[in-house]
DNA sequence: ATGAAAGCGCTAACAT
DNA sequence: ATGTTAGCGCTTTCAT
């Protein structure tokens, strides 16, 4: 086997727990026999089993972070930075899929439960309810999702919203639909609220849509037929179905109809036009999750998005329906 | 505290090591208890801990999977199937992010090697030597690099390279230029190993490159300079970048000149043209690499790329230099 | 400042 | 088939 704190005390002529102490509490040994421990464990290659100290002390140094979907452009920022947060504490960092499966969410909470000392629940699929529960097992801190009294870092989409619908008014829209995602989407009802009393604009809200690039294709006829110019879509994937669709039936976007966008994943850079959006701070998010599980402070953290405009927005045409009641044109 | 063994014990009226019997060799326990147990178990709610098994067992029943980049589009669907591959056999999973960084390679493995059964470590950037040394810590499986007696898994670059090359040809290319990477990378070096001898077709090496966007974008030059019509870019990335900078100098993709990505990321699912592409199988990957760690059997194992024909190849146009030379046109 | 001893929750011989 | 016992590698009182 591996070399453990024996064979350092072997090596230094102290007792075990000197050496303990050298790296749990250098503090309380004497500096030339903490020299000699530090220089025999060095020597041999000693490293402090995490596990055994994991078993002692009861807590691990590890944390889980589950995710819905690793492979979703939206979980990677939010994974790197939790991990970069956890390792410069040293902590580890398992990470978990769910594959959308609120029962795969529960039993992975509680595996992870006897071996880490908190998870972060990203987006969770399960109730509140059994979330509640499962409190009673591992200290949680939940993104996205409002939960009496579990910690959470949430992301302000109904401030981005407001600010994204303003723009397209700026822009001369009037009449803008506001794609909702699925039925029961935290951020989805967050935008309807935000929106809704939004002034000088004429808004309609559609859906529920599939979060994904087909919801947005399905979408386009509703849009059209809504008369809208300009459309705030539940995420940039179902923004990007939308454009497509409407590409293929010759709609231009923004020439006939402006799109804007949620999340700022990565694709959403790349299609042409590129796609104006709502960023959300994914990577202050997973930083921020870390942070108040190891403080173990309760409280809700709310972090600020922001209106990234690109090209996929620009002022409505001319000769619109919405248009030709707006004299200013 | 948590419940432990003992309550379960007492509560069924057993001793200890029946009790962890029924857990870890239930077949070694009578029927009747066993049920007694279980039930007992259920009542309190009991679940082993994974850390004391450890301890006792030397088996932690995790594994630690490092990366250079968390965010890098070609990671997560790797990570998400090592994921899958290890949750379906009851393994948890470290995932950590070198940042690029060698020596931050070096500090997660060996903090890692008391915590896991084993290690994946994807596209190391430490050098074969660091990582030999490495090997006694803790079971490797390296994935897109060969080392003398490490196991790996390689994803065949030589052939989609040869594929996409050939396909140019087909098209009626002649002049193609090759996009080498960063200098010392396993994948570039079997890129160009692999086109070196394709029959009927004038190849220009050009490089190295950056394996980012910026890296293409400053190739554009070189590839214009060379006259090829038809390229092959070290990754999708670089193909991107390049694609863009054609475009502003009125550069037609693919009517002037054909370009050909490496790893199918999905950002380039999504440009204008879709990018042609050779499909690196990263989810299997992931999946081969855990399974390999657990069979604890070394050797490689090579998987099969293939080229994705999308809208960024077409014949190249009429009149080019290399054209003219070409009676067939 | 250091040593001695008990024990974290579990498994694995060995006995019965 | 089940009980007994001795640790796994470490931390943590309690003594000295």
């Amino acid at each position: 086997m591996a070399v453990t704190i024996r064979d350092v005390a072997g090596a230094s002529g102290v007792h075990v727990s000197t050496v303990s102490r050298t790296f749990s509490a250098p503090h309380l040994v004497n500096a030339a026999t903490r020299t000699r421990v530090l220089a025999a464990a060095d020597e041999l290659g000693y490293r402090p089993s995490r596990v055994a100290r994991a078993l002692t002390t009861g807590r691990t140094h590890n944390l889980g972070l589950i995710v819905a979907d690793i492979a979703n452009p939206f979980f990677p920022p939010l994974i790197k930075a939790a991990q970069a947060g956890a390792r410069s504490r040293d902590y580890h960092l398992f990470v978990a899929d769910t594959d959308e499966n609120p029962q795969v969410e529960e039993e992975l909470i509680q595996t992870f439960a006897k071996q880490v000392d908190g998870v972060v629940l990203c987006s969770p699929r399960l109730s509140n309810k059994a979330i509640g529960r499962l409190r009673e097992d591992v200290p949680f801190v939940v993104v996205n999702r409002r939960i009496e009294g579990v910690a959470a870092v949430l992301m302000d989409v109904g401030q981005g919203a407001r600010q994204a619908v303003e723009h397209l008014r700026e822009l001369g829209h009037r009449r803008v639909a506001v794609l909702t995602g699925p039925a029961g989407s935290w951020t989805g009802a967050e935008m309807c609220a935000a929106t809704a009393a939004a002034p000088g604009l004429d808004l309609t809200y559609l859906g529920p849509n599939a979060p994904t690039e087909n919801g947005g294709r399905s979408a386009a006829d509703a849009v059209l037929a809504a008369g809208a110019t300009g459309v705030l879509a539940y995420n940039d994937l179902v923004a990007m179905g939308l454009m497509d669709e409407l590409a293929a039936r010759g709609v231009r976007v923004p020439g006939d109809v402006s799109v804007i966008g949620v999340d700022d994943i990565v694709t959403g850079r790349h299609t042409r036009p590129r796609l104006t959006t709502i960023a959300m701070p994914t990577a202050a998010a997973g930083r921020t999750a870390v942070d108040l599980l190891l403080r173990e402070q309760a409280g809700t953290i709310t972090l600020a998005t922001t209106l990234v405009v690109r090209e996929s927005t620009a002022p409505p045409p001319p000769h619109t329906p919405s248009a030709a009641t707006d004299p200013a044109s």
